[in-house]
DNA sequence: TTCAATCTTACCCATATGGGTAAGAAATTA
DNA sequence: TAATTTCTTACCCATATGGGTAAGATTGAA
């Protein structure tokens, strides 16, 4: 699966090379938005993975503001590519916490690059939340059976003694009997210490 | 306070370029390490709050290998820099999560910027855990009293009504109380789903 | 096959949690 | 000042949670 990106950038000449550049690297270029407007229509419509941004687009929203979207709505990543690079740019942008930040005129390379590490940490993060044993065990040093470890992800999820019990065929009390062991492998006395114990 | 940034650089003209480029920038300049070995050096008496590590030093260590150390031992943040751009490099790079990837030549300003959004995204997330009244209203679109965010953070921690109660100089009826506002306000009916509903 | 670990279930008991309601005090706003 | 919101507390009740113990079933390894 090739990643999809959108250029958003009112420069014809700079979105042209960008597009080229996309494309001979083997992302799925989603086309131009020439204006903020444009970007958030095709953000919406497109659901790209990834966005290029000019912070400065003429007339109408900035980059910034498009990537305020992003961040907030869509949570999809973005880089910033602009020729302006004074200190009240730089700080606007970093408010944004974009995963990259160029400026014009670029190199070809750190362009591609920036992009790629983007997309590498933003997939990253995202599986970060996901709870995996051998990770959750060498992180907090205990060791859990297949069951506890099932019965983990529930817990922290929220579910009652109740819903887990049904949706593993047990009785509440087989699930207070491994809750039990959990706490006390973990040293701790309650649910809500897990979320402490076992989430960072 | 000023950033405390650490060039490991074995290219003595560019490392000589970074450095004036950091210094008129006002960052704290902790000097250059040549080697990776030197770097690791530098980096466990200086304590850098920042790298910008190039990536193929002549024999010996690599600048992954330092950024390795850094991430695992120190969780320091850091760009890389480089000539090399080839796929194999920049995957190598990924594997390190870098907050930045330069190549050679660069612009000073996109390296300046790169540096600056490195440091405000690690502070971010270095911050992110700790819940702040605005940020949580504005994410999940309720609001609270002050009062109510006092408790919800309690809730939060795991403490049990009773201790809450104790440290705010309350009874338990009381935190029952705000506790049932808080679920309600949320769309919910128990603590444990604070965790997923507050909790990205 | 035998032993140990794990799993499932049951039962007892104490405490915690959450829903509902209500009423007076305090603070804020119109 | 009057009205509104928030805060504090109390009481009732049902359910959930957690500790302890114990016994039979299952599994896996020596």
């Amino acid at each position: 699966m090739s990643i999809k990106v959108l250029i958003v950038e009112d420069d014809p000449i700079i979105a042209d090379h960008l597009s080229q550049l996309l494309r001979l690297e083997g992302f799925c270029n989603l086309g131009i938005a020439h204006t903020g407007e444009r970007a958030l229509d095709m953000i919406s419509t497109l659901q790209p993975d990834l966005c290029i941004c000019d912070i400065h687009l003429g007339t109408g929203m900035s980059g910034i503001n498009v990537a305020e979207v992003l961040r907030s709505k869509y949570q999809t990543p973005y880089i910033f590519l602009t020729s302006f690079d004074d200190d009240a740019t730089i700080e606007e942008a970093e408010k944004q916490s974009p995963y990259g930040y160029i400026v014009k005129p670029f190199q070809d390379r750190t362009l591609i690059a920036t992009v790629k590490i983007a997309w590498s940490n933003y997939q990253k993060q995202k599986s970060a939340n996901e709870l995996s044993k051998p990770d959750l065990e060498s992180r907090i040093d205990v060791s859990f059976t297949a069951r506890e470890f099932e019965i983990i992800t529930a817990l922290i999820n929220g579910e009652s003694y109740k819903h887990i019990a049904q949706s593993l065929f047990l009785t509440t009390d087989s699930i207070k009997y491994h809750a039990g062991k959990i706490y006390k492998k973990c040293g701790i006395t309650s649910r809500s210490a897990l979320y402490s114990r076992l989430l960072y």
